[in-house]
DNA sequence: AAATTTAGTTGCATATTTGCGCATTAATAC
DNA sequence: GTATTAATGCGCAAATATGCAACTAAATTT
C-alpha cells in the first residue's frame, strides 16, 4: 500500500493520472501539459505502469497511455476532504 | 496533495496512523509495535505532525500522539479497492 | 535543591533513493 | 534511407531513511 501511494505521491504523476482520467494521451501530450522533459514524463509513466495504475497501447508511431486502475480516481475526492480538513483545522 | 500523500507513503508511517486510529499511543508503544528505533519513530511522527495528520499531548512523562485528521482513515478502504483491483487485473 | 531516572528529540554520519535533463539508442512509419 | 515518437544510459544534485550517541525536558528520589 505504501508502495502504491509512493507511486502516486508526485505532483507530475498526479497530473498525469488526472489527465488520463479524461482519456488516452500520448507522451508528447503529457509533456506539453506538464512542461516536464519528455524523458522524465516517460519515466513517470513507467513508474505508474509498473504499479498497474496505467496501461498503454500502440497506434502507429504513438503510444497511448490510459488509466488501468480506475479506483485511483476515488483518491482525489478522498484526499480532497483530507486537505480540506487540514487547512480548516485550528 | 502530492505532499500529503508522500507523508503517508511509508510503511512505518502507515502503521503508525493505523495504530493511532485505535487510540492514543506514546512513542514507546509505536516503537514496540513497529520494531523501528525510537529515534526513527520520533522522526516519522514529526513528519506526520507537520502535515497536520496527527497531534500530540503531554501527560506526565509521556507524550501521547493521536490522529488529528480523521479523514486520512478513509484512504484505507479507498486504497483497499485500488490494491484489490491491481492484484485481480490480468 | 541536586541528582537521578525516564521519555522523547536532535545532531551527526551514512547509505539509499529519487528526480531531472541531456544525449543516445530503439522502434516504427514513410 | 530519413523522420518521428518514445525509452534508456549516464551523471549529478537533492531528498529520504536509518541508527547511534548525545542532548533536552519533565518527574521522582534522596
Amino acid at each position: 500500500m505504501a508502495d502504491v501511494l509512493k507511486a502516486l505521491a508526485h505532483p507530475t504523476r498526479l497530473r498525469i493520472v488526472e489527465q488520463l482520467s479524461r482519456g488516452e494521451k500520448c507522451v508528447q501530450d503529457l509533456h506539453s501539459v506538464t512542461g516536464t522533459d519528455m524523458s522524465t514524463v516517460s519515466r513517470h509513466l513507467s513508474i505508474l505502469k509498473n504499479h498497474e495504475i496505467i496501461d498503454s497501447r500502440r497506434d502507429k508511431t504513438f503510444i497511448y497511455y490510459r488509466l488501468k486502475n480506475k479506483f485511483v480516481l476515488d483518491l482525489f475526492p478522498c484526499m480532497g476532504s483530507v486537505l480540506g480538513a487540514t487547512t480548516k483545522e485550528v
